[in-house]
DNA sequence: TTGTAAATCACCCGAAAGTATGAGGGCTGA
DNA sequence: TCAGCCCTCATACTTTCGGGTGATTTACAA
């Protein structure tokens, strides 16, 4: 069992994912830095393991006769290993989280240049692209009728979307949206 | 060290978490899936080594013969106390937790920095100092029955204020009135 | 395959908003 | 004093808005 080998052994959990989803043939260097970045854990095991493995070999050429010292031998692998998977262990074991919700103030101040809708607070409320642009046009002013004209649309599909709209900002009027949107980092 | 006990080796990392952590004996079975599918690596990794380790068995008894049983042997020293230092860790490692604190965004209304209309935009207009109360009102959402409620004024006095508002801002409906309000100056 | 969500459109009804017109009282500057 | 403006309120009418319900298509995920 040669040390590329063991190195061999190692890598085979990247190598086996790699060869077994990669269908994607040409994006296999993307997936090797995909596999650098995310397995670097288990290349550094790879490594220490590889130099661990050298150095017992060179102590064994080097000062230990075989016959005489095998058990003292068979013991510091043991306790090596013993000592890795604890410190594997502690370092790879993932904490139980105990999630703690910190309320935070946040001061709305709207970025003058380059204004870009909060993508979060959009998502937390659940507001659709197609409603966003209906809030829009409402906070330009433009009428249900002209919302629909300028999308082309009916009326009535301006009406279901803001309708919609006025539930997910728990809102009851046009104007109330159009405060709400505007505190809400969603409109500029 | 034969092969079974390699593989029960490989699979210790995934029992043990299931007996360490599998308290709820009822839900042993979705925990197993909960396993299958989220250590997926895991289960490659084991397998491929597993494999590897009986090929070079295989290997070894086939051809090489005693050459390298030394080095299996304490390869599978080696694993067996990494295992073991695993197995020992989790048992008597104290639970790491780990307290995150979560930033809850609370929206407040920003503090207003001493905002003054634009008198000469209302003198300009003609805007009188009602009309731009209702202005305000209307901005902040209102509708016309709570302007009137809130002004101790009659609805019809609020539409009449309103109506001239439109007028003198030359507006159509009360969300334009906000916009162009705010565009010149007259609304925070 | 089934289910869910978004987007589209329709109809009805009541509420709110907006228009038009008028009227009475108060304040002010010419 | 009186014209002009503001504030108030009213009636009548039209338009717009918003709620409720439901259908259809598309797309995407389970």
């Amino acid at each position: 069992m040669s040390i590329p080998g063991i190195c061999l052994i190692l890598r085979l959990p990247a190598i086996a994912e790699f060869y077994l989803i990669g269908e994607n043939y040409e994006r296999r260097n993307l997936f090797m830095l995909k596999i650098l970045s995310k397995n670097r854990l288990v290349i550094i095991y790879g490594i220490s393991f590889g130099s661990l493995v050298l150095l017992l070999k060179w102590l064994e050429y080097r000062f230990l006769i075989i016959d005489y010292a095998f058990e003292v031998y068979v013991g510091a692998i043991a306790l090596l290993f013993t000592g890795l998977g604890v410190w594997l262990t502690l370092k790879l074991s993932s904490p139980k989280t105990e999630t703690v919700f910190v309320e935070k103030q946040v001061y709305i101040t709207k970025p003058e240049t380059g204004f870009l809708p909060d993508e979060k607070a959009l998502v937390e409320l659940g507001i659709s692209r197609r409603e966003l642009e209906v809030l829009e046009l409402m906070s330009a002013g433009l009428s249900n009728g002209e919302i629909a004209e300028r999308l082309f649309l009916s009326l009535n599909t301006i009406k279901s979307h803001s309708s919609n709209l006025f539930e997910k900002l728990d809102v009851k009027r046009r104007t109330q949206a159009v405060e709400k949107g505007k505190r809400l980092g969603l409109l500029a």
